[in-house]
DNA sequence: ATTATATACTTAGTAATACAAAGTACTTGT
DNA sequence: ACAAGTACTTTGTATTACTAAGTATATAAT
């Protein structure tokens, strides 16, 4: 299953930030949550690793998409830092679902033999 | 329009691939051939300069999914360079098309609030 | 006849990303 | 005490789409 692995790994590409993005539309969270949940609610299509995972949060802070704050830890011990999505972040989402629905779209005609879905 | 540039290019991986593999999966075809019929089909939206499909076609040669043979050129003088699909090539076709729509399946439930569609 | 455009294939270099692997550090369960 | 889970970071690798340039022939325009 080598080759289906690599195709795998290069058709996930730049959907993961969107689905990031999506992660955080409405509410801030931190990574090791992200990770969970994507995992969880993409029936275990997208489950990242770390080193997948705060590369993409690092770059969508770069892009100024999302923002980044570490959390005051009162009860428990452990640091977090929460992203939440910006403005610039929530228009950029809009952007990205319709640019990655109709490039899916779009190939789905070739694939059914240039009929529309 | 940088960014939705990058985010394109990106999601585009890998789906290429599957794609002239399903363009060949009937007929012969020659490279320009082949990017003439995905610009049309896909209603532009992939129009891919040579220097994308022929590593592209390269790539698929070496993973003996698809097959080439120089035309004789009789009449017209510009010889041609015909890819086929082999039977290794039709299987992964289908393989990667489960694929990317299970992916697609599967990023579209986080998209819409971990709604099935 | 010369120029431009289209056809047809090739190659080198760049930017970008998903992933593996390893590391640091704290917390909880046994 | 030890293992396992939580939480973040960094380095290196493989892969790919794209730009750009190059080679060459055929056809249409001036």
């Amino acid at each position: 299953m080598f080759l289906n692995d690599k195709y795998e790994t290069q058709m996930k590409k730049g959907v993961l930030d969107m689905l990031v993005l999506k992660l955080l539309e409405n509410e801030e969270k931190y990574g090791y949550q992200i990770i969970s949940e994507l995992k969880e609610k993409s029936g275990e299509r997208f489950t990242l690793k770390e080193g997948t995972l705060y590369p993409i949060l690092y770059r969508l802070e770069d892009e100024q998409l999302v923002v980044s704050k570490w959390s005051e830890p009162e009860g428990k011990k452990v640091p977090r830092k929460y992203y939440g999505i910006t403005q610039i972040g929530k228009q950029e989402l809009l952007e990205l679902e319709t640019l990655w629905r109709d490039i899916y779209h779009n190939a789905a005609k070739i694939m059914e033999g240039s009929q529309d879905e």
